[in-house]
DNA sequence: CTGAAAGCGCTTACAG
DNA sequence: CTGAAAGCGCTTACAG
C-alpha cells in the first residue's frame, strides 16, 4: 500500500505538505496541492488509520458495548444498535461493537489498549457493572438506560414514570376502574431494570389516586409460557376492563389469546402498552402505546458523546436526560 | 496511560525484553520476567492497539458488512451478527460493525485505511456490489451467501435447493397432489438474492417430477398486507392440502389468518417452512420447517476467515460450503 | 538470556 | 508557502 511518503515522492514535495494538504490545516498553493491530489489518485492512496491514531491520539472509533440476556426476547436490540451506527457514521465514527459476556472487562479492555474514542452503553441497568469501569476510562461514555448513580455520566432513557401515569390517565378518563398491570419478568429486576418499577410504581401511585384498582403481574418472557400466563390472568379477573402491558414476549402474544378467548378490542377490552413503532410493526400490534423511541434514545446519546470526545472537558455539565413519552392511538381504548 | 517504557524503567530492563516478556516470542529468566510481570500490574499496563497495528500490520479487528433493508421485515440479522461476534472474540478478534447504506464504499474505507484484517459479508446477493471491493481488497473476506461468481471466495451458504426438494419430498410422501408455494417478496429478487429462485426453482422441478401441481407466488413483506394476501391465496387455492412458506413476515402472519379462518393444521392444511429455530421461538410458530442455522454460518465464516488471516496464502484453496438442511418436525404435517 | 536501534506511517511544532 | 525532524508506542531483526 502506498504510505504518505510515496505521495511526498510522487508529488515532488515533502510529507508534511502531504499530511497538511490532507487535513487542510495550513494554507497550501494551488499548484502544489494539486500535484499531490493527482498523486493520490494515482497512487490510490488511504492513510493508515492506525498510524494516525498513534499520532493523533485519535481512533474515530466508537465502542458499543451491546448487552444481551439471551435468555430473553430481544428483537429490540437492533433498533437501537442501527441508529447509533448512523449517527456514529453521519459524525465521523466507526463502530466497534462488542457483545462479551463481560461487559466490564471488554469494557476495560478496548478503553485500556486505547481502541476507541469514546463508548456508548446499551440496556443500562440500575447497578450496573459497567459503569465501574466506565468512569475509570480515559474515554468518555453516553449510558442508554438509566444507572443508579448517573455522577458524571452523560444518561439518556425514556421517562418510564410519566409513561405510566399517561397511560393510567388514558384510562382513567375513559371511565376504567380495574385494570390489569403486566410488568417485564421479575428476574429483570433482579439484574438492576430500574425502568421496572420505575414504570410499575408509578402506575400503582397514580391509580391509587383516582381510587382505581390495579392488579400487578410480573410476565413470561417465551411462549408457551405467555399465552398461559395470559389465559390464567383473564380468567382470574374477569371484571377487569383494560391492560396495561410492559413486557415485549406478553404484549406480542396477545392477539392469538384474545382472539382465541373471542376477546374483541376495545369492545370487551382495553388494551395499552409500551413498545417502539417498529416493534408494533414487526408484530401486527393494534394496540394504542407509548412510543419508546430507541432511534431517539440511540442518537441522543452519540451526539452527546461527540460533543464530548471532541470539546473533552469544555463540553459541558454531564446531562442526564430523559426523554418525553409520546401517545400513539391506535384505537384500541374505548370507553367503559 | 503507561507506556511499555514506563514499564521497561520500572522494571530495570530494555522496552525489548518487555515486549518479549508480553509476546512469549523469546525465553525469559524467572526473575526478569517477575518484576516485569508487576510492574506490568503495578502502572496498569496495556500496550497500545494503535501502536501494536502499526508495528505488526496487525489490528486483530474484523469488518462485518451488514447490509440492511430498512424496508423488509428483518428482525433475522441479529441472529447472523451474535454468533459472529462470539466466534470472533474467541478467535481473539473485535468486531467493527459497519452498517453503511453504500457498502461497497465502506468496505474501500475500511479496508484501504488497515482498520481490519479482514472481512465477513452478509446478507451476499447474486450481483453483489461489495464482491468487487472485496477481492481488490488487500485483506481476505468471508461470505454469508451466494454471490455469482465465487471464485477465489471463501462462501458459506444454506443449501437452498436441497432444502426445498426435502419439503417437498416431505408432502409428496403424505400424499399431498396441490401445495402452495410462498416465495420471498419479488423485490428481493431484483436486488439479487439468488436464494430465491434457488429454493423456488427445486422446489417447482421436483414437484414436477412427481407430478404435483404447484401454486406459486411472491409474498409480501409487512401487514396488513401479509394477511390480506393470505386470504386471496387461501381464497384462490381451494383444493391445495399444504403449504411451502419461505418468507418470513409471511410465516410470522399465518398463524392468526389460519385461525380467523378456523383452518386447523394439520387437519384442515399441511404448513411447512423455512426458519432458524430463533425465529420459530419468537413467534411462536407450530410449524414444521427446515432450520437455516444462522449460527452455523456465521461461525463457519468466521473460522475460516480467520484461518486466512493466520496462514494468508498457505490457507488452502478456497471454500464455497453449502451447510445441509435440517428438517425440525414440528407436527404441523399430516398424510392425505 | 538481554539491549540498542531501526522501523511501522502518520502528525505537528519548529524553522525558514 | 514549504521542509526537516521529532515523536506517537509498539515489534523485531541484529548483536552480544
Amino acid at each position: 500500500m502506498a504510505t504518505i511518503g510515496d505521495v511526498a515522492k510522487a508529488a515532488g514535495v515533502s510529507r508534511s505538505t502531504v499530511s497538511y494538504a490532507l487535513s487542510g490545516k495550513r494554507t497550501i498553493s494551488d499548484e502544489t496541492r494539486e500535484r499531490i491530489e493527482s498523486a493520490i489518485r494515482e497512487l490510490g492512496f488511504t492513510p493508515n488509520a492506525g498510524a494516525r491514531a498513534l499520532a493523533t491520539s485519535q481512533t474515530r472509533v466508537i465502542g458499543l458495548l451491546v448487552q444481551f440476556f439471551r435468555d430473553e426476547f430481544s428483537p429490540a436490540m437492533m433498533q437501537y444498535v442501527l441508529p447509533i451506527s448512523d449517527a456514529a457514521r453521519e459524525a465521523g465514527y466507526d463502530i466497534l461493537m462488542v457483545t462479551e459476556d463481560d461487559g466490564p472487562h471488554a469494557l476495560k479492555r478496548i478503553t485500556d489498549s486505547d481502541m476507541v474514542d469514546g463508548l456508548v452503553l446499551l440496556n443500562v441497568a440500575h447497578d450496573d457493572p459497567r459503569v465501574g469501569p466506565l468512569r475509570s476510562a480515559r474515554q468518555p461514555g453516553a449510558l442508554v438506560g438509566l444507572p443508579r448513580d448517573t455522577d458524571g455520566l452523560d444518561v439518556f432513557d425514556l421517562d418510564f414514570g410519566e409513561a405510566a401515569r399517561m397511560l393510567v390517565d388514558h384510562l382513567q378518563g375513559l371511565g376504567h376502574r380495574e385494570i390489569i398491570l403486566v410488568s417485564p419478568n421479575e428476574h429483570v429486576i433482579t439484574r438492576g431494570g430500574a425502568y421496572v418499577w420505575r414504570f410499575r410504581d408509578a402506575a400503582l401511585e397514580r391509580a391509587a389516586r383516582y381510587g382505581l384498582r390495579i392488579y400487578p403481574y410480573y410476565g413470561e418472557t417465551q411462549q408457551p409460557d405467555v399465552a398461559e400466563q395470559w389465559n390464567q390472568v383473564l380468567d382470574a379477573r374477569p371484571t377487569a376492563t383494560a391492560v396495561i402491558v410492559h413486557n415485549d414476549a406478553m404484549i406480542a402474544g396477545l392477539p392469538p389469546v384474545l382472539n382465541a378467548r373471542g376477546v374483541e378490542v376495545p369492545r370487551d377490552l382495553s388494551v395499552v402498552g409500551i413498545f417502539s413503532e417498529d416493534f408494533g410493526r414487526l408484530f401486527s400490534l393494534p394496540y394504542t402505546a407509548i412510543e419508546t423511541s430507541p432511534d431517539k434514545l440511540g442518537r441522543a446519546a452519540v451526539q452527546a458523546l461527540v460533543h464530548r470526545m471532541r470539546d473533552g472537558e469544555g463540553a459541558g455539565a454531564p446531562v442526564v436526560r430523559f426523554i418525553a413519552p409520546e401517545l400513539t392511538d391506535r384505537g384500541s381504548t374505548s370507553t367503559r
